[in-house]
DNA sequence: ATCAAAAATTTCGACGTTGAAATTTCTGGG
DNA sequence: CCCAGAAATTTCAACGTCGAAATTTTTGAT
């Protein structure tokens, strides 16, 4: 069966022939796949009242340790945004209730965010449906398939040095 | 050898013992692969002079066909955004001098969008150069891993739907 | 103790995207 | 032939991000 980048490549062929392309068959593939997978996630999200970012926000202090709480710069290097962003996101999550702010005893150039009980409560309420809603999206794949492609994004990211948070 | 997206789900690991996280060993990593991959294009384009989205375009006419010409409506498709934002993209095409906009003969609801001789010589001339980066951005799989790969992306692109331009 | 450099965060302006409303043109049924 | 609805594009306001500059605090060398 044929997908929308084999058309691609199907097209390019025709353009310029003896042109090899196929690396596109990748990199296009991985975007377009992470376009979709978003929206599916950002769809299911919605039902539950959340954006994708915010619910980012809430998974990265909630897995973080018992304390559910960091720096706003391990937070902006583990959400990959930039500091100004992350900035505007804690702002927006404070106001929600969903998270507190604090300085950092003994070093106040450091802000400690912490998940609030409430949005400890609403991210583990949805934790286990976003779980499933993303294993949803993967059900075209068999559990050997889903392996194998783990396996080989795997390689390829730490081909590409991203080992770190 | 670990990559991030097992840092993060050892972290799950303890923080939620027996939860199955493993779908975010795919969809962590084909987002995260994705922005690396991005960024790596970015960075070649911008030594030609060239945004992403600009060669996006320019690429989209080139291989649409003898007279590199197409609708907005289509490029806005084959582009994955939205008409707003596609008709924002060509005004600055246009201004750059690399395509031009007229009505459609016979069709005026329609504009037609065509590579300039400049646009048409810019994209011819970085597009090797693009292949060749690409393939150097995933450099870190063989050809047989690289097929594996693509191939396994296919299933599950088409599994959601992902078959037309 | 002091000061320059580094570190963490915030502020701010520029930029691009989205989604909805508006505009123009075409199409088909009556 | 006319008109309502559909189709293609443009306009516009709201929004979020980035990058750079500014701010505050800490560190280390002298």
């Amino acid at each position: 069966m044929e997908d929308a980048v084999d058309v691609i490549l199907g097209q390019w062929a025709r353009a310029r022939p003896g042109l090899d392309a196929s690396p596109m068959g990748v990199v296009g593939r991985v975007s377009r796949l992470s376009r979709l997978l978003e929206r599916g996630v950002k769809e299911f999200l919605a039902g539950r009242g959340l954006e994708p970012w915010e619910f980012d926000m809430l998974a990265t202090l909630l897995r973080s340790g018992e304390s559910h709480t960091m720096c706003m710069k391990d937070l902006s290097s583990s959400a990959m945004v930039s500091p100004g962003a992350l900035t505007n996101r804690m702002d927006r999550l404070v106001e929600r209730g969903l998270v507190d702010r604090r300085p950092a005893p003994g070093n106040r150039r450091m802000i400690l965010v912490s998940l609030t009980p409430e949005g400890l409560r609403l991210v583990d309420d949805v934790l286990q449906g976003h779980l499933d809603n993303e294993r949803d999206l993967l059900a075209g794949l068999d559990d050997d398939e889903r392996a194998a492609l783990a396996g080989l994004l795997r390689k390829l990211l730490v081909s590409l040095r991203d080992t770190d948070l």
